[in-house]
DNA sequence: ATCTCTCTTTATAAAATCTTTACGCGATCA
DNA sequence: TGATCGCGTAAAGATTTTATAAAGAGAGAT
């Protein structure tokens, strides 16, 4: 995630300003809050991907603020702060901040913070299935099921039938099966597909005579529906 | 995880001195190593939780090792460093480091970090127990128990159940399980694998020759269910 | 030192998987 | 008609992978 939504809780409009202008011209779109009240309302509106959070406002504890907010907030926070005691920054990161800065901090120092926390938010976790009637192909639990009850497939199967699903509805020859799944070398030997398509088709068709899923193309390759 | 295993790298020995002391009173395990050689060396054959390093060593510079950790190690890294320098510090996040800290630095502090940080790195947080019919894995007390009897394991068996079962119904390959338990160099001891997944399923199945907890997926890994 | 516990390494049997062979079916075409 | 070709299926065999026991090695404790 390089550009971000990002919400700057502060009371100082020189601070917002200055946050603003170089967020902005990284790519960033930032919302601005002055006080504690203010920021809840606009982060509960539209959840930000970041927040930068001044410890000192006039109405809340940034503190205090902090632990409302991962009462039900998840992405990254990074508290700023004048304050250099060891007490708030072991109480802030305790309470579940994600940096914390002193002011004056540098833009530069800030930026790749904010970087550094966003690049350890988005570890993007593509739950990828495919789905085709009843039958669920896991790519992440490298799992087959068939009406909600794994089916057991060995690693070649679960490869073919993986790369058929994942290109589904497109015609794969032959010779690209052969040397996606065994290898280079392996592009005359059809027999292999025809006995492993035998195979995949008795443990995921209703009736492996009348497949459904994998289809024949004779004399080009097979088909994944 | 409260308890982590964290690697020092730090040419200085009053200041792996004082590290450690701080860091075993907080109840880490700890390691040390006073060069760039003996840190990768430490770290590939027993790969921590967690690692401190310092960026000035004498045989090469810390931000080259920084990268070379990230080409296979994903736990959190935090930086210590007499520079103060924008550039260092923006170099270093950007690199993958997971916090910068200025020396010298507070050890209040310097624990709050690693606590945010490996708060961080474990996405259980909520997930402190793991369960599976009668068995029940207390990774916060690192123990487990089959019929609330608790079963003695060993170091790395424990390790191999853990990650197992944080990844419960995915099939984890022998190359991960063998890079994040043994090191980079081990991916191809399966032997090994064999041996402890055999001596686990001994001690937590019912009936070892029909598994129902350690599964294998024959050519590729195992699963925990 | 000796014992104990754990990890590493070796050996071997068993299981699972892959490869190869054989044959039947249906379509096509001379 | 019958010969050929592509495909599907079953099953034998060859090979790879796995399970298990047990010996050897190393570290730490008593």
């Amino acid at each position: 995630m390089n550009k971000a939504n990002i919400l700057i809780i502060d009371d100082e409009p020189q601070i917002r300003k200055l946050l603003s202008i170089a967020l902005q011209s990284n790519g960033h779109r930032v919302t601005e809050a002055a006080t504690a009240k203010e920021g809840m309302i606009a982060a509960s509106s539209h959840p930000p991907d970041l927040i930068l959070l001044d410890l000192a406002l006039p109405d809340e504890s940034g503190h205090s603020l902090l632990k409302r907010f991962r009462e039900w907030y998840s992405h990254p926070i990074i508290i700023l702060s004048v304050l250099n005691s060891e007490q708030d920054i072991i109480a802030a990161l305790d309470n579940g901040a994600s940096d914390y800065l002193t002011k004056p901090f540098r833009t530069g120092e800030l930026l790749a913070r904010i970087r550094s926390v966003l690049r350890r938010a988005s570890p993007s976790q593509d739950q990828q299935e495919i789905r085709s009637g009843s039958l669920l192909i896991d790519l992440v639990q490298r799992a087959v099921k068939k009406n909600n009850e794994t089916i057991k497939l060995t690693a070649t199967e679960y490869s073919l039938l993986a790369l058929l699903a994942k290109n589904e509805g497109c015609v794969l020859t032959h010779q690209y099966l052969l040397k996606e799944i065994w290898g280079p070398g392996f592009v005359k030997e059809s027999q292999y597909l025809r006995v492993f398509i035998a195979q995949l088709r008795k443990k995921i068709e209703e009736d492996p005579n009348r497949p459904v899923h994998i289809l024949t193309e004779s004399g080009v390759g097979y088909r994944f529906l």
